[in-house]
DNA sequence: GTATAGAATGTAACCGCTTACATCCTTTTG
DNA sequence: CAAAAGGATGTAAGCGGTTACATTCTATAC
């Protein structure tokens, strides 16, 4: 690989002014500018982004923290920030911290050791501290989808509060009076705030909560299914759940269809993220709608904004979720 | 950030030495190891990747290639690559080609200016010559679901071909013999093979195929409805369809629906790559399996071995699709 | 006790680039 | 036409590490 110092010869130039070339920085004549190109060119010149990073402390690279690289929610937020990014010709280092405090960790080390220029996150097991202890380093820091006192102008959060609360709702109009929930891993903020979202529409109904219909997944399928055997053992009688995610409520859905019941005759079903796949199931599910293409795209433009100083628009942090009926939910048929 | 400098002031010891306990190479006395230690954690230190890789011109990241960030097929790949990686201490750059080849060489580029050490390629736009160009630079490149003459121990390739072919057979032993294709962009080679495995099959049987029953789309859902659209408008009756993949049968499905057709019953419908929603989908979806997360896995082990000389076990280059029939297929009813 | 091998540590060049500053040309101006 | 101002280019010192080689120490052998 040649490097700028051939360049720099083949041209008849100095480093210098190769250099400035390259970055379209100071004065170069345009014949000289001419040589230098191509020289570049017939070099086949590429410039090692490692050396420009380490030599101007800036590696026009923004490190991405996402708990998962699969998954059809991460899968729309890294490519909502990707997209946004590259038009503006910075690029993303994604890893991944697979909810796991000492993994998040070592991503997040491993990011700031690239010297990416801005980290966003997406995490949860690493505590609120470790990440305003990050934000008050000279690090550009921003968190999607949790809320961080003393960091709010830098979150991008939901209101999964009003989320559930939402869903819940929606089940009780429908004259649903004994509900389930299938909650999130609740020491995950959201899932927490899911589950209060969901007691505070039954308060507000004035409708009694019994404990035994609470069970906690991990967001995934499988966790919905076994979930939903757990409830169905309590033997507690209930006309709907409200699950704090799309895939716990495919495991749900699958697990009751195995007992012979119906969708959404026996039970309606209602899930939250409105992921793609949603609208493929048969029933197509009710769920609460998370704008994550949004926040994704916010997020990366608030970077451009904060670090790389564009002059963007008007960046907005907090969303609101938007109720989604379709055919997994339906009135209760005492 | 401190710096190596300041960790070998503390410790009252020599860059070189501080060097050595870091990378755990050359000779270093326990008592000292112990005070470089002792200095690294007072300081806070983390040494500086980017220095580091420039100096050593080895970066421990992988590069990795794919169409897009998101979607269930590339999500998988992403995940178990970055699984076996991390396993090892590696770490992914992950860039994305959006099939178009200016994007692809962009990214490629990118990435070897990140000073990979190694590329894992999923592309399609950008041409074989290209490809065998990079791999004889002193660069390592594998790639994933293309097959390249020269490059082919390098290629981790499903036989699409066989995949189709075997689809094609099960409709056809079902009854079925007016049969549709929903290709995939012809030009990509995956595209091409997949859509020569189904004639294969017809041939075999000895059946003649309609060509106004072949469309193209572009491996998305919404492609797969209007192909759907415009098979029904030529009137050709056929009674099932083999589809080039999963997300397009979706839309098949879809459409047919919403013209009032019921799947099965009506029209038998197959899929392509067998991704997880496959399994979510009412009916389910019949369809071929694509082993992505065997494949991905295979080619991260296979860098570790070739690049970091891990003795890693035999790695496999060439896959085998296998049947999956579930409920969206049936017998003709002539 | 001294010579000597081998282990531990230090020295300094280098990786490929950026950038502050110095230098050299042109222009412009009086 | 000389001086000043400003534009174009060059020089060289880093950026934060790695590593070949030199040096110093320690321990063993005679």
């Amino acid at each position: 690989m040649a490097t700028i110092y051939e360049v720099a010869k083949l041209a008849g130039v100095s480093l210098a002014t190769v250099s400035r070339v390259i970055n379209n920085s100071g004065k170069v004549t345009s014949a000289t500018r001419a040589k230098v190109e191509a020289a570049m060119r017939e070099l086949g010149y590429r410039p090692n982004a490692i050396a420009q990073s380490l030599a101007s402390s800036r590696s026009n690279s923004v490190g991405l923290l996402v708990p998962e690289l699969h998954g059809p929610f991460f899968g729309i937020m890294m490519s909502s920030i990707e997209d946004e990014l590259r038009a503006s010709g910075k690029h993303l280092i994604i890893s991944a911290g697979h909810s796991d405090e000492r993994k998040e960790r070592e991503s997040i080390e491993f990011l700031i050791s690239r010297q990416c220029d801005a980290l966003i996150l997406h995490c949860f097991a690493v505590p609120n501290e470790y990440l305003l202890g990050l934000a008050q380093s000279q690090l550009a820091v921003f968190v999607i989808g949790r809320d961080i006192p003393d960091l709010s102008d830098r979150c991008f959060y939901l209101d999964n509060e009003a989320g559930s609360y939402l869903a819940t709702r929606a089940l009780i109009e429908l004259g649903h009076h004994n509900l389930a929930y299938l909650a999130g891993p609740l020491w995950k903020s959201d899932a927490k705030a899911r589950y209060q979202g969901f007691r505070r529409a039954l308060d507000e109904a004035g409708l009694t909560f019994h404990e035994e219909l609470l069970t906690e997944g991990n967001y995934q399928e499988v966790t919905g299914r076994e979930g939903m055997r757990q409830l169905l053992r309590t033997g507690t009688p209930f006309s709907g759940i409200v699950c704090a995610n799309d895939e716990m409520a495919v495991g749900v859905i699958d697990e009751a269809r195995q007992r012979g019941m119906n969708i959404p005759e026996d039970l309606s079903v209602i899930g939250f993220d409105n992921v793609f796949f949603t609208r493929y199931m048969n029933p197509a599910l009710s769920t609460v709608n998370y704008p994550v293409d949004l926040m994704g795209r916010m997020a990366a433009k608030c970077v451009l904004r904060e670090v790389y100083d564009q002059n963007e628009v008007y960046v907005e942090t907090r969303y609101q979720p938007r109720l989604v009926m379709r055919a997994s939910t339906t009135a209760y048929r005492g």
